[in-house]
DNA sequence: CTGTTAGCGCATTCAC
DNA sequence: GTGAATGCGCTAACAG
């Protein structure tokens, strides 16, 4: 069975290509009759629509890009599965990049999407990504970029955690506890959702007895378990020992309880911990890790939407969206008590 | 800047089409001069090369697709990045479906992918997966599939990890732990890793000393912590308490550990835990969570090539290929000393 | 070495 | 209601 083409079909079915076309589309100003017709010759001579053909006809191609920089973190890949399942349900197919927080392989991503006259692109951009280059990249189709969870402009769309209301919440909690100090630990330098978190703790801290000193708190790191590690390490090595360590992400705080039992410190009795992202795993640990839920499932849809939006009408302002996050108390820091 | 064609560049350029489209091609066979005009052109027009032209008249797309059932367990993430690493490096470019382990849902993605014409497809089939309904979309385009993980024909490439010696091994360590009695628990029913790795902890047990009867492991489940959790608590409450409580996978393991300790057991005192697949998180673990590695970097590296082999000759064989797993041993087991 | 030509499979327009 | 003709942007084959 090879290449059996709409011609074919219309020629089984004796019809004429158009009409073939048209029962294709669903359209109802053909007979029944007609269309079942057409239908069982296709089913009978293996007939596959060929989307490129047709995408080149109407020069849209009904697939999304969408570059993430590493789904071995359960956050993004909860955000990649959501988007996944929203572009199916409105039709379009997703090709995906790794970027793996790399700016140029982030680049040739972007460039292969673009050659691929994918639709829309959404990016989740890695570390260090500014706008000149991804603008080189992608205005020569000029097909609509999503920012996702990090921003680099504010000349694009933009969906992600209110990361400022994230770190006060958290911080308010934190110094309800009675902490002396807290730092920051992990998390790449260069992004939007750090820069604003240590915003959100340092207005949430103000005012209270807990020392939070962003400057500390310059242990930036991958955003996995072993930038917790190494975070944390760097931190306690300096003959720093705060009351709370407050990490970039869940997949970070993993590394952190890891790095501190080495050390014969453990998470909840000796310092407390907290976190953002609330991934699945968070309530699993031993201690249950504190974390302020940012709903990947609730951004990645809220970014779905927004993009379709964008296709259909490219003339809007650039739009921002920003998802409430919930903070989630639980033992690593609730059972913690105050050295006296 | 809307649509610039070779067409334009080659006018711009003031050389002929083909010519344009050799020098695309790199062809040694124009003169440099000739090739930085063009070059300039395009660069000056903003030209994008659009591959859907060129895989309609090559009839090819140099689009793999991938489908996996969720990856939000680490293990199959750490597959897909691998998976998208190689495509990207072999010039070919991602398609990708998550089936959440539906069929129908998969029977979507495939047709999809069938429609959007790639070169080959990378299945980690859905639980219950059968080789007719995936012939039936499948074959229309005569596109090569290849079982990843998990298989449902021998008719079809296949590369997973070596299931059966990966249970005996995890078998022949349990049993010099001595203890007298393990069972598996979670994993989804109808897999065929599930069914292996029982079928090599039964002949790595046979022998032995301990007590393991696959019919008790019936605790089949989703394959992540839910299932973990729900699985353990099955068999607790018919009153078995088993020395070792092997794990499905890491991502059912965590389940385990936070049942156990809702019960006040203690993995790796009260009962020894064991697991496969060997994610990242498994020696953060505390205890650090013993288990047998099947290293998906390497089965998404061998894939990549199976497949790629597979289109350059579709007259091939079938091809299977196991990785070989190792046994990672740490306290979940080590720590745990037989009941007296 | 360069230029011209004819499709790839579909959607769409216009006669009929 | 149906059928023929045109072109999306590119590649490949062939003539100059």
């Amino acid at each position: 069975m090879n290449k059996v083409t709409l011609n074919d079909v219309s020629r089984a079915a004796g019809v004429s290509r158009s009409t073939a076309s048209l029962v294709l589309r669903g359209s109802s100003r053909i007979p029944e009759a007609t269309s079942d017709r057409v239908r069982l010759a296709m089913a009978e001579l293996g007939y596959v629509y060929n989307r490129h053909a047709a995408n080149m006809r109407r020069s849209q191609s009904m697939t999304l890009g969408l570059i993430v920089t590493d789904i071995r973190n359960p956050y993004f890949a909860g955000l990649t599965m959501t988007i996944e399942e929203a572009a199916h349900e409105a039709g379009y197919t997703l090709l995906v990049g790794y970027s793996r927080d790399d700016v140029e392989r982030q680049a040739l991503q972007l460039e292969t999407m673009v050659q691929q006259q994918v639709d829309g692109i959404f990016l989740l951009p890695a570390e260090g990504t500014e706008l000149a280059p991804v603008c080189q990249i992608v205005d020569r189709s000029s097909v609509p970029v999503l920012q996702l969870a990090r921003y680099f402009s504010e000349e694009m769309d933009y969906v992600g955690p209110d990361n400022i209301l994230a770190g006060q919440r958290l911080a308010r909690h934190v110094s309800s506890l009675g902490a002396a100090s807290a730092v920051l630990i992990g998390g790449p330098e260069y992004s939007s959702a750090r820069t604003e978190r240590i915003k959100g703790l340092e207005t949430g801290f103000a005012g209270s007895s807990v020392a939070f000193d962003a400057s500390l708190s310059a242990a930036t790191t991958t955003n996995n378990a072993a930038g917790g590690s190494e975070g944390v390490a760097r931190v306690l090595d300096q003959g720093i020992w705060p009351d709370c360590i407050i990490a970039y992400s869940d997949a970070v705080a993993l590394g952190i309880y890891a790095e501190l039992r080495r050390r014969n410190l453990e998470p909840g009795r000796d310092v407390s911990v907290a976190s953002f992202d609330d991934i699945a795993m968070a309530e699993l640990l031993l201690p249950p890790l504190t974390s302020v839920a940012t709903y990947p499932e609730l951004i990645a849809r809220k970014a779905a939407e927004m993009l379709l939006n964008r296709i259909r009408d490219s003339s809007l302002d650039p739009q921002r969206s920003l998802i409430e996050p919930a903070l989630k108390i639980r033992a690593s820091t609730a059972q913690w008590r105050p050295r006296t």
